[in-house]
DNA sequence: CTATTATTAGAGTATATACTCTAGGCAGTC
DNA sequence: GACTGCCTAGAGTATATACTCTAATAATAG
């Protein structure tokens, strides 16, 4: 392989594993064992591998989330954009953690960034529309779609930190793609209300696939327990 | 004013509005015109005064969130929880930006954070409880409520890192705390399947007021264009 | 007034970080 | 075998950052 694409690939893998700002270039250096001289003869600057990593992490999603035009979606559509999502999330987890500092330092990050979600977003949008024409979703005035679509992308894109803030009890402990899909059941908590009788048991039985499990069930007990001690 | 409390009264400052990633604590004495060595007085480290600022924002929400036994809640209820959950949100925005770094450099400040979330979620879980006994909403089995009061809780607390990314244009513009309580308008339209019949024209009344006005429409003829001339 | 304690200044430091610069190796080509 | 273009090593640097240390000054108690 390349050096090039080595650096992109270890400087994903450890930005990954412990975050962008924890990770100089000369970690990502010394974990290839190259010199620094060398990285800096491939990419101009940090800035510059993030950049390249972003491209390929909008690519990898724009590819998931094309929508054919011709059809209504299936539930196993739908399951496929929910998969994929998530496994793009997934490989390039470090991005949405340090994604306002990496804005604010990169004008192109933020002009791609912003152009990507709203792609994303008119994407969600006409997963929504399609869902409807599939049967699978009631139709709803556009105005209500679009903000269900942003919703939607909230959650998608912040169930990951919420997993890391709120439910790992140290850092160390390391969240696995099983417990990030469960996403997916907060995704679809959202869609419930809208669905049409004949897909609504369909999707529960869909939904119940992700339900948390282990350890979000602890979780709960510390927190009734936190509730009924704490309560003021 | 105490030395101390200036020092923290800058620095929640400094944080919010340039990232608290961004301001080191000579730059606080600096704002401050007092030296370092002062600083360090008053402060061990930079932790320190981080996890003294989440104290003052964890009182103050745990303040707000404080639900009433002994009846159901009104609409002017729900409003109040809105609008005070949002102005925190505001006070201390700089939090949520850095949050899982904060969290990975700090366990007090992840334990606390943790505790935190949870009492927020029980919160969340109560209020819709309570919005049921008052009539507003239509009672739901207990595993939907939870569910969907974490969707209220992700889209609570990254509404303002949704318009940091997405929205603005450049890193320069900051938003207001108008645009930031737009957020209300998207955790209504969460609830929105779920209201009674008796209730529902007033809550549509209540979240036009939070209706995004013309920079998210901006965003929204962006996004059209967007999507006419980039879709594959 | 004196002794003690609390507060402050400001120079200084160890370490980290992003990045540069020079010299050289290696593969292919005429 | 010399030339060329690509790649690499590794020492080095300017700046930043979190934090320390000492000495001096203000505040307070007896």
């Amino acid at each position: 392989m390349k050096t090039r694409d080595k650096i992109l690939l270890s400087s994903l893998e450890l930005f990954n594993e412990r975050g962008e700002r924890n990770i100089t270039t000369n970690h990502i250096a010394a974990h290839l064992a190259i010199s620094p001289g060398n990285l800096y003869y491939h990419f101009r600057n940090k800035s510059d591998i993030i950049y390249d990593i972003f491209q390929e992490y909008e690519k990898l999603v724009d590819y998931y989330l094309d929508i054919p035009e011709d059809r209504g979606l299936t539930l196993e559509d739908l399951t496929f954009y929910l998969e994929s999502v998530f496994d793009g999330l997934w490989s390039y987890r470090f991005f949405h953690r340090d994604l306002e500092y990496l804005l604010d330092s990169d004008p192109r990050l933020r002009q791609d960034y912003r152009e990507f979600t709203n792609r994303c977003l008119a994407a969600i949008d006409r997963i929504f529309g399609k869902l409807a024409e599939g049967g699978i979703i009631a139709p709803q005035p556009e105005e209500l779609r679009s903000a269900m679509s942003l919703n939607v992308w909230l959650v998608i894109t912040n169930w990951m930190a919420f997993l890391k803030t709120a439910h790992a009890a140290d850092a160390q402990s390391n969240l696995t793609l099983t417990e990030l899909k469960q996403g997916i059941y907060q995704v679809l908590t959202l869609e419930l209300p809208y669905l049409t009788p004949e897909y609504r048991e369909r999707v529960l039985v869909l939904r119940e696939k992700y339900r948390p499990t282990l350890p979000v069930a602890q979780d709960q007990v510390v927190r009734q327990a936190s509730v009924a001690g704490g309560a003021r």
